[in-house]
DNA sequence: GTCTATATAACGATAGAC
DNA sequence: GTCTATCGTTATATAGAC
């Protein structure tokens, strides 16, 4: 029954016609969202015609949907993995750290998408495309609690230092239009930066939690 | 020349319809976007008939710019006084962390319209609503050089200091929805996590650059 | 200034030929 | 399965009466 198109392997001439309709409609509907992006736009960049988009996915919305839905789908079960591994609490973060902000390198626009669908149309999320394997961050929570019994880390509330860490690898990437207007960084300049947010991030946060 | 409209003064029986329909346009247009927005709903909010839109405003285009232009204008001096001040680099930062959640709180769709804005119409943005008076960082930038030549703080690079600042300050609002899907929290507790931010932030942000 | 009525274009969606 | 042609709606925008 899961034949959700797989975002993944886009194999550019081999794809089948369907396919081919999902991955232009991820690129537009992630770019300029469900009402920026029209039908359109989706059937000329995937090289076919308005009616087979209605043939192969119905409506705009259930269209909408499903790439939303793959989206969040492809992307959590990848930060589950990390927040949920049982290795040490510390190496655990650092690993986290490198991982996420390689992870949003790679995917710009993915977190912004995320966070307006989530802003906008919270309904939608919560009834139709709510993700089946949310992270569940017990046992980091636990970890933590267990480092601040021993002493090896300073007080602090567990969602706390998650939501810290999270928005120390995210925010730079998101307001990055934003570096070049308050910092007056060229491009050169922000892709500097931004490559040097993993050892930044780990050395502000393991600073911040040492005892 | 400067006929921009006043978004600060909300008197909301007195206004004019001039001032009405931009009161209407900016709160649409930030919660739903140019696209989503539609010209009938903010003549309907604004109690009058689509066609005084455009006798005042000409296009919905013009309309949206302006209240973008009126938007960013009004917020970025706000964290301009904050980042320019000259006090003590501590007592700066403190004062920024509260002041600037404090902001947050009581505007929360403004942070994810600017940076929708920015990463969505870079164009328009340099082009047309690029704002007047931007933070200068520059006073920020040699404080805590100077602190770092004391040895009252660790070296880090100024700009990701901000950064880091701004982040731990913005994100979680930004991400207000996530808090109830990946950390579970309900509507009460999500508040309540929210509300110990100002105090999180300012112990994990001193703590991190601690000599 | 404010309204009703309408022009004009774009959009999502469908019918029907091949 | 893919196309052309077109329907029905809604969108922005304008004309013209008051």
């Amino acid at each position: 029954m899961d034949n959700l198109p797989n975002i993944n392997q886009e194999l550019p001439g081999a794809e089948s016609t369907e396919q081919r309709i999902f991955d232009a409609a991820r690129e537009l509907f992630v770019q300029k969202g469900l009402d920026g992006a029209k039908m359109q736009e989706i059937a000329d960049r995937a090289g076919i015609n308005k009616a087979l988009l209605h043939y192969y996915y119905r409506s705009k919305e259930k269209l909408y949907e499903m790439v939303a839905k793959a989206v969040i789908n492809r992307a959590f079960p990848v930060i589950r993995q990390l927040v949920e591994s049982e290795e040490p609490l510390e190496q655990k973060i650092a690993r986290f750290i490198d991982f996420y902000i390689e992870l949003i390198s790679k995917n710009t626009f993915i977190p912004l998408f995320i966070i307006t669908e989530l802003n906008k149309h919270p309904d939608r999320f919560f009834e139709t495309i709510f993700p089946t394997d949310l992270p569940k961050p017990e046992v980091f929570f636990r970890q933590v609690e267990e480092e601040i019994a021993r002493g090896n880390i300073r007080p602090i509330k567990p969602q706390h230092l998650l939501i810290n860490i999270v928005a120390l690898c995210v925010f730079p990437f998101v307001a990055k239009p934003m570096l070049r207007v308050v910092l007056g960084l060229s491009q050169a300049e922000i892709n500097q930066f931004l490559a040097e947010r993993k050892e930044e991030v780990k050395r502000f946060v393991f600073q911040a939690i040492k005892p």
